[in-house]
DNA sequence: CTGTTAGCGCTTTCAG
DNA sequence: CTGAAAGCGCTAACAG
């Protein structure tokens, strides 16, 4: 079936089928009703393919990030999703494990596959996956962080401000002793600013971090947390709070003081980072910062399609999603 | 950037640039190091989309979820991406928010921008999809669901045999008394599957459901669980257990009875479906049902890859993925 | 208004 | 082994 199909069948030259699918001519009544007859005995579509390559738009944009099974990336992904979906475009999904070495072959696939755009959601920003950026011909805005020296916009939360806020709470509490759970630091670029965020609260206080109660952990998942606690309980003295990186890790933590009889909040409270669903499901409740992955997807899709329509923007524009400290049950109570 | 002046500055065709860049023919050795010369000092990339045309592939598979921030199908995703990624696919997705007049849209959107194949998780398939389903000319695997009449292979979870499996635990753990908290019956097909089987189960036993400990929420989210089980407690006598259709309906069902100083399992046993990481953080730990949406992503994407190499199949074959129960603490200890 | 024609960028015969 | 030429299916001038 092609549109040469669908004129003679119609009788009319394929142009003139073109000006009817497209509407970007005008055509007679009489012929357009044949035409569309013509279309719908034969089940025309047509190849949006061909139509591309003339085009110069595929309609589509390209998604780049770490997993999908983490309600970070998949809201964020459902915010992409939204707002492409409402710009008639559509997404390719691409998952780079944390590979530097893979984000870059999907960078270059991408581009050769004309993509209308490109959001990234890199693990880490290296030197090389700098250079590929560089020499990328078609928009693209990132997500989370952007590595020095770039010029695309970029999305992301105050991952710092949010962490000193958490940590700020606890200093309010009463908490003197506060330790800390943290993703491995060069790894998404939010492990190392949530730990910043965690180290000016404490040097606004005047003290610094205890490098016994600051594990570091090689990963973000819960059982990451599991083993971040078990860590720090092997201090000669404990902490009476700690601060996670992320709430999975938060609530590893707190099945890791459960397991040992240690109450939370009571011996030690424990907060967390990005009001995830578990954050209510756990008990106690987490105390946490809230923030919308969705709303970042939205806000890059945003922008990216408002670079395809041509409207510039400052190019090392960086753009904000807003945070809120959610207090709950871990933190409850005073020190 | 083209074909055309890479071969102009390395002196050749574009015929000769195409065998090299796609080693389709043999070339001299001296042409061949012209030409890749020419490749890295331009930085040409082949147009994925003019290839596409005239190959007849585009090496895209197009995946239909009803939504994806809910870690089945977000696992579904990842199984699917693996594969593709495998076999160098790609994936578009696409997110039908459960309308199936959107689910329609997108088979043929998917059709009009020649995907090598799609995967769709429908949530309900009515007549009017089937017809849609029935008129695509590209191969196409469902997943969780087949419609009757469609001949395309299935893959699934056998629902109704596990629901029965975690109900007949229940019996077995002495329970008379036993209500369901489930999803709209029409909606993703596997709230009527698990619904029958936990008739089943009733059914082995001599006896049948009593409605007022049934509750068919209109979704399956935590919240539906909550006022599930809110439905459920207002009913003279009260069940001594319930089988949720998912584990976030049980993790909101277990909070609904905390709240009101109902002990789990002592008091009412709760069991769930899926095994979500929701269900080892909730206390207490849920007993639930094991299955792997990762696997089912995968074998859904095998099969179709199998199809797309020309390996036929049974059409109304079924791909089973495996499950098992898993018991934890929210249905210990006898009645 | 309508048809003819020239490509989009690439692969693939078909002759050398 | 290499090049010229014919399209893939469609849109976009360009003439009528």
């Amino acid at each position: 079936m092609t549109i040469r199909e669908v004129a003679k069948r119609a009788g009319v030259s394929i142009a003139t089928v073109s000006r009817v699918l497209n509407r970007s001519k005008p055509v007679s009544e009489e012929l357009k009703r044949r035409i569309e007859q013509a279309v719908r005995e034969t089940g025309y579509l047509p190849n949006a393919v061909a139509r591309s390559m003339i085009q110069k738009r595929t309609g589509l944009i390209g998604v780049i990030i770490p997993e999908i099974a983490n309600p970070y990336f998949s809201g964020l992904v459902e915010g992409i999703e939204s707002v492409a979906h409402q710009h008639q475009s559509h997404i390719m999904l691409a998952v780079s494990r944390k590979d530097p070495r893979r984000e870059m072959d999907l960078l270059r696939i991408f581009q050769a596959r004309q993509m209308d755009g490109i959001i990234l959601a890199a693990a880490r920003v290296g030197g090389e996956l700098r250079r590929v950026l560089q020499s990328l011909t078609i928009p693209y805005v990132l997500i989370g962080q952007r590595p020095a020296g770039l010029r695309a916009p970029c999305v992301k939360v105050d991952n710092r401000r949010a962490a000193c806020e958490v940590t700020t709470h606890l200093i309010g509490k009463g908490h003197r002793r506060i330790g800390m759970i943290s993703g491995p630091m060069w790894d998404l670029a939010s492990g190392k600013e949530r730990y910043e965020g965690y180290r000016d609260a404490l040097g606004e206080a005047g003290w610094t971090p205890r490098p016994e109660w600051v594990a570091a952990e090689e990963s973000f998942r819960l059982q990451d947390g599991v083993k971040g606690m078990e860590r720090i309980l092997r201090a000669k003295e404990r902490p009476t709070a700690v601060f996670c990186a992320c709430d999975r890790m938060a609530v590893g933590a707190i099945q890791a003081l459960e397991s040992r009889g240690i109450r939370v909040p009571d011996q030690i409270a424990v907060a967390g980072f990005d009001d995830e669903e578990a954050a209510t499901m756990i008990r106690p409740r987490l105390t946490t910062v809230r923030h919308s992955p969705f709303e970042m997807g939205w806000k890059a899709t945003e922008r990216l399609m408002a670079t395809l329509r041509g409207e510039g923007s400052s190019p090392d524009e960086v753009i904000r999603v807003g945070h809120g400290l959610v207090v709950r049950d871990s933190t409850s109570g005073g020190k």
